[in-house]
DNA sequence: GATTATAATCGTAATATTGCGATATGGGCA
DNA sequence: TGCCCATATCGCAATATTACGATTATAATC
């Protein structure tokens, strides 16, 4: 198999897990981190902030993009991507309601 | 190749990475929220839950005891799971400074 | 001691991810 | 039009992930 089995999860788990997948690369870590700070930059920026190839760089940029979480405009030549806020938010708000207070004693093991 | 370059980001990168990569699947998720809402439990317990076989399962709680969110006692023939909350509470703190507020502002692409 | 229950590990197949060179596409400019 | 620049996409190789049946290891029970 290596299909992951959707079907057995609710919408919420699915949702939760293909936001962590989104993230679960340091290169996309610092692309978001770098158009944190910078506000937006083009792609060529991101291949030199990032030391990958071209279309590595590029393919991590369609996942984010494909995830919602970025947004690009073309900008002449060149194309502009930012972070996309309402998607973004979306992910502060689920992750925070995931991560809520664990109390110490509510992990005693049996 | 298909192997990440971990040495191009920073150690920080790395690790917000690979604890998003933790919970990058639905089946972990649900394991999680289970454990939070049954405090603890025994794998048997997982395998009912989930509806995956329980080498699948058992894989699924490896991992995250690899990553140190979730932790095991031998409790007889069984293996009582629970969060580790301590990691957790690394956890919540690490994805709430990465996704702190974006004012609406801050994003419009060039 | 043999049997049963519980869970980890092994082996393997299917699929996904990561990375990059090569190639395509489309805009700007001489 | 012809030539560069910036990106995306294609094709491929290496590696990782997901899933499960079979096996193993240990503990409880008869």
């Amino acid at each position: 198999m290596g299909i992951t089995k959707s079907d057995l999860f609710t919408k919420q788990q699915n949702e939760l897990a293909n936001m962590a997948k989104a993230i679960a690369h340091p290169a996309r870590i610092a692309i978001l981190q770098y158009l944190l700070k910078k506000n937006a930059c083009i792609t060529g920026d991101l291949v030199d902030e990032l030391g990958l190839a071209q279309a590595t760089t590029s393919q991590h940029l369609k996942e984010l993009k494909n995830a919602g979480i970025i947004q690009g405009n073309i900008e002449g030549a060149s194309v502009c991507y930012c972070i996309n806020p309402k998607i973004w938010k979306r992910y502060n708000t689920l992750f925070n309601a995931f991560f809520r207070e664990v109390k110490d004693s509510d992990s005693n093991c049996c």
